[in-house]
DNA sequence: TTGGAAAGTCAACAAGGCTGACATAAAATC
DNA sequence: GATTTTATGTCAGCCTTGTTGACTTTCCAA
C-alpha cells in the first residue's frame, strides 16, 4: 500500500504504481471488458444463444479439432455447464463432434460451415470494436495493453494463450 | 478484414492492425479479465456475497454519496437487480442510505465502517495482481494499456470513467 | 395541484455457473 | 485377462445475477 510512491535510486519514478492508478487500471477493465462483450451480446440475442455459445464457438474455431477436454481448460468451467452449451450447438447443427481416431474416447470438436457462418459474424463485430480501439490508440499502446493484460494472467493460461497459433490444430 | 496487412504512404506499419492481431487482442482481453476477477471472487464467497456485490462496494466507495440512479448508470443494470444487491448490503450494515438533503426522493449511498472493511479486503486483493502486471510491464505499457481500454468503452462510460476523481462525492 | 421523476417492491423467468451421483467406453496398468 | 483410470455424457437440483412487467409511494417542480 505504500508502495509507488517514491523513487528509485536509478531515478526510475514509480508513480504508476500508486493505489490511485492502479484502482483506475480496475476501472478500466471493467468498463472496458463491458463494451468488448456488449456487441456479441446483441448479436447472439438474436440467435437465441449466449456469451457461454459465443466462447465455445470461438475456441473451436481458433483451434480447429480440439477435445472436449482442452476446451474445458481454456474455459475454465465443469463439463456440466459446458456440456449444456455444448448439446445445443451440436443439435442446431453449428458444431460437430467427431470421435478419435488414435484416442476413440475422446471427442474433436469441429464447426459445420454453419457455425462457421455465426462466428463470423460475431468476431468481425468484436474484431471492429478492437480495431477501433488500436487504431485509435497506436501501435505502440497496443504493445502496452498486451503486455499488461498477459502479465495479469494466471501463469498456466498465460502458457495457452502464448501456445496458440493459428488456425491449425 | 482486408485492412491492415499494407503499408501507409508514411511507411507507419500497420501491422498491428491484422486480423491476428486482434483476435490475439480479443483472447488477451478474456483471459485477463478473468484472472482479474478471480481473488475477489474468492474473498467473497467466504462472505456470502456475489460479484454485483462487489460492484456495488466499489463505487459507493469510489463515490461516497452518490445516489441510487448514479449508480445504476456506472454498473448498466436495471433496478431491480440492483435493488436485490443493495438491499442485502443495507441489511448486513455495510452500507447506509441516507436521504437526500435538497431532493428528499433520493439515497446517498455511504459504506459503514464494516462496509469499508470488506471494500478493503477485496481491493487489496485486486490491486495486488494489478500491480504485479503493472511491474512486470513496466509504465510505457501502462500508459497503452489504459489508452486502448479507454478507446474500447462506450464514450458515455468513457465521460464518467474521466470526470471520476479522488474520493469525495 | 398535478405530472413526472426517483425509488422501492413483487412476481416470474432465463442464462449460466456450481455440486453430486452415476453410466459408458476405451485406454492404461497390473 | 482383470482392474483401474480417463474422457465424456447425463440427470437433478441449487445459486447468482441478469431480465421484463406491473404497481406503489414519495416528492420536486412547473
Amino acid at each position: 500500500m505504500e508502495v509507488g510512491r517514491t523513487e528509485t535510486g536509478g531515478g526510475e519514478s514509480l508513480l504508476f504504481l500508486t493505489d490511485e492508478q492502479l484502482r483506475k487500471g480496475i476501472e478500466a477493465m471493467y468498463f472496458a471488458y463491458r463494451a468488448f462483450t456488449a456487441d456479441p451480446d446483441r448479436i447472439l440475442e438474436t440467435h437465441e444463444y449466449g456469451r457461454a455459445h459465443h466462447r465455445a464457438i470461438h475456441f473451436i474455431n481458433r483451434q480447429s479439432g480440439l477435445t472436449v477436454n482442452m476446451l474445458l481448460i481454456m474455459l475454465g468451467v465443469t463439463k456440466q455447464s459446458l456440456n449444456r452449451v455444448l448439446r445445443t450447438l451440436v443439435e442446431d447443427g453449428l458444431v460437430e463432434a467427431r470421435i478419435g481416431r488414435r484416442d476413440k474416447r475422446e471427442r474433436n470438436l469441429y464447426l459445420t460451415e454453419k457455425g462457421a457462418a455465426l462466428e463470423r459474424e460475431l468476431s468481425d463485430a468484436q474484431r471492429a470494436r478492437m480495431r477501433a480501439a488500436y487504431r485509435a490508440a497506436g501501435p505502440a499502446a497496443v504493445a502496452g495493453f498486451r503486455q499488461v493484460l498477459e502479465a495479469m494472467m494466471d501463469p498456466e493460461i498465460r502458457r495457452h494463450y502464448q501456445a496458440m497459433k493459428d488456425g491449425a490444430a
